[in-house]
DNA sequence: CCGTCGCGTCAGGGTTGCGTCAAGGACGGC
DNA sequence: GCCGTCCTTGACGCAACCCTGACGCGACGG
């Protein structure tokens, strides 16, 4: 199911989005400023983010640059002001898409499909395989085979895994991945990293004392290799 | 460079998007029609199209169902019409952004540089290569190649080669060098250098008593030569 | 000829970082 | 309410890394 997170000050705006939302079966959660925005983005990953830009705390330009940091989500700003400079910053800031106030709900939805259709890597039958000697991993159907049987990740091992692929023969670092994959908040707890790293090479390396494919560079990050 | 193709059947719109689209150093394609269009894209495979909807020949619609039958090519809908019909119909065919004249080129361009920076795969720069006769270091990846091996660098060796092979070809005193690395505090801790400097050397020279791409200025600080 | 200075080399020791294991706690399903 | 799964957290051993000091060498100048 879709996850979007609607962030709006005015909650007959905020009323009207999810119910049209929960009507067509996204899942839905919204936050009134930014702080609660940033926040929820972190904890829940939505697929999708509509965003006010008049925001009581802060500007909504730093709101998108706050998930900009750290993340690739889709983001489709609402905003009152017509002003082509506006929409200019907030498209330059990490944006994907603007719409000014009064918008018309069913151009809303179509923006919103459009948006999240394109983050989608895969939409049509076509699977991206990325495939090792040990193992093969599946990105659009988001399963893992190894030796001709499906492997059970749990989310935060398929969240590493995919960020570790999506990257794959590059370093990336602890801090990048801790931030990816629990949230800009995050780090500095490398010991998370090395139980779930620990995880990943029980489940997926011939031989899991002696990596091949999840190389540890040490004091730096890990890298994914094929 | 970014290749945009341009489709429209009004000449005056065509030339001011060509003009101010190569004045900012993207190479311009164009089409007056839909099957021109077509023909176009799979020829030329543009990172962008620029689609204006009401064409002679066949219905706009159609030729972004005709582009997304074989590319995911990021399509920038330009229309006269306003109704959200038609704004619905054609992002759902797969258009990625719709924009209704007139229009401010300044939105125009803000939306095509979102359109295209989105389509870009992952961190946006490639593998930028820095190649010697003896080994080669890619940047973004953090690897270093030598006769077909990868060398295994320890954090301090990465960040000094980092710093000098960004100064390729020129000196980098001792100080600057103990700062980038060590941090702002350092600055007469030259046996770092002399110590590490070796390092290096040993895992990347071919006569590391002779050094070829690590060399000394006496006094001064280290220079990296391809 | 001798002293000084800067650089390269080497080896030891303190410290950091990583892998591993296991226990506690939150959450959801039955 | 019970049970299983998953995430978090701490402790411990071990290996790797970073710092440090000592020594030798060559260049240079007195």
């Amino acid at each position: 199911m879709t996850r979007v997170l609607v962030v709006d000050d005015e909650p007959q705006i905020v009323r009207a989005l999810v119910i049209n939302l929960k009507a067509r079966a996204y899942e839905v959660d919204s936050a009134p400023d930014g702080a609660t925005a940033l926040r929820l983005a972190a904890d829940r990953h939505p697929d999708v983010v509509v965003l006010d830009l008049g925001l009581p705390d802060m500007d909504g330009v730093d709101v998108i640059r706050g998930l900009r940091g750290w993340s690739r989500v889709p983001i489709l700003v609402l905003s009152a002001r017509h002003s082509s400079d506006e929409k200019v910053q907030a498209l330059d800031a990490g944006a994907d898409d603007y719409v000014t106030k009064p918008f018309g709900m069913d151009e809303l939805l179509a923006r919103l499909r459009a948006a999240v259709r394109r983050a989608e890597p895969t939409g049509g039958g076509e699977d991206d395989l990325v495939e090792t000697d040990g193992f093969t991993v599946d990105l659009a159907a988001k399963k893992v085979n190894r030796g001709g049987k499906d492997v059970r990740l749990t989310p935060t091992e398929w969240h590493l895994l995919e960020v570790l692929v999506h990257n794959a023969g590059r370093l990336v670092s602890q801090k990048q991945l801790l931030q990816e994959v629990w949230g800009p908040s995050y780090g500095t707890e490398t010991n998370y990293l090395r139980v779930y790293m620990a995880q990943l090479r029980r489940k997926l390396e011939a031989d899991p004392s002696h990596p091949r494919h999840f190389i540890t560079e040490p004091g730096m990050g890990y890298r994914f290799e094929k």
